[in-house]
DNA sequence: TAATTTTTTAAACATTTGATTAAAATATCC
DNA sequence: GGATATTTTAATCAAATGTTTAAAAAATTA
């Protein structure tokens, strides 16, 4: 009964738009914090409820489990994460050059704004693989893209996954290091996001040297 | 009483030596195992149990706690982390590029050995920065180390950080992506490490170009 | 070998935690 | 405005989980 509600409520949601925050989104916005600073494991739903304000038992009456809500939310940050880079491996009419002056551009842009979002994907494939989105076929994906044909043109030399690791490497791994840099008191967060800022237009300048380096 | 017995076993140690494996090093072997594999929050200390072939309550009687049995743990993770690193930056007699050569081949070879613990150093220290060892330094060692000052030499256009973050990130992300490329069949764990031996030769020869980008 | 100490075990305890229930409050519909 | 449906609440449940206990087993000592 209680779940048919669901349904019910999604539908209506076509007809009329909850006029402000619905408790249900309340919820979702809450989970996406907390399970992004936490991570599965180390997230009590009364952590979500409370960062909601809400009664916990809502959050099994809208989302039926914590596993539910998290998969939505790690579906969301997953595609998030992936979303921004394979339009841009793909797209045929761009040069290697452009395309990886896109991904450092538009991944530092949206890492700054969610820095967490690395660790958050990475560390709960670790810990949960099978709670993860299984078939991201990133072979088939990565195989066939124009980014790795142009890779592959360029140096047929290297496999292409070493290219990736590389810039991805340049561009992701600083997010990863940020925890220990700020409580370490390397950087600031400001300080923090001026260096990120600055590698936009460094990375692409030192791909190209790594692409060039024999 | 118990713990009392913690300090007499320590001492009998010096005198005579566990022939065989203790029970001790047992668990702490277990914790080893499970905590890298799940971190801390996943992990319950049956599955230590478990993994170690003991009775639940040794665990407590020989750590007292799962939270004192995990610091333990972290605190030779840490160490082996940025023990790695740590001389090698402040090493007077060797140039930037010999210093490289050093980071790339020594973390890689230590990675290559325990894959997860960059994910699991960097995902607790996320998830729980109080759990963390507070004084690490980073900024005073990283500050006077021979390595920044050879960098702010070389490159006095550049924040040193900028360029610890992409050596390290050339160096660390592919093992914090490996989860993901070995599930997605993107690559197998042979093909893995072939790849980061060949990363050995690479990476001075990458870091020295994004030396000289201009 | 008897006494004592140390280690191990099975059972249980106290809390935490994800989830459910039944009733109350609120909104919606005719 | 009354009936019905939906949402919210407080209380509770059952299972999981870190820890303790008390007794048994094993090792050590004298």
């Amino acid at each position: 009964m209680v779940y048919l509600q669901l349904k019910r409520k999604r539908m209506a949601k076509k007809i009329k738009p909850e006029s402000d925050i619905s408790t249900e989104e309340k919820i979702k916005e809450a989970a996406r914090i907390v399970f992004m600073k936490k991570g599965f494991s180390a997230t009590r739903t009364r952590d979500i409820a409370e960062e909601a304000g809400i009664n916990l038992a809502l959050l099994n009456y809208y989302f039926r489990s914590k596993e539910k809500l998290f998969e939505l939310v790690m579906m969301e940050k997953f595609q998030a994460f992936f979303g921004v880079i394979f339009p841009i491996l793909n797209d045929a009419n761009s040069t290697l050059e452009q395309k990886v002056e896109l991904i450092a551009d538009r991944y530092i842009t949206l890492l700054t704004e969610t820095p967490d979002l690395p660790i958050f994907i990475l560390s709960e494939i670790r810990t949960n693989a099978d709670r993860m989105i299984e078939n991201v076929r990133l072979d088939k994906i990565l195989g066939e893209s124009q980014f790795v044909k142009q890779l592959h043109a360029r140096r047929p030399d290297m496999h292409p996954v070493q290219l990736i690791m590389s810039i991805l490497g340049l561009v992701v791994f600083p997010f990863i290091m940020r925890p220990i840099l700020v409580q370490s008191k390397s950087t600031d967060d400001k300080m923090f996001n001026a260096m990120m800022n600055e590698r936009k237009a460094w990375i692409p300048k030192w791909f190209n040297s790594i692409l060039n380096a024999r």
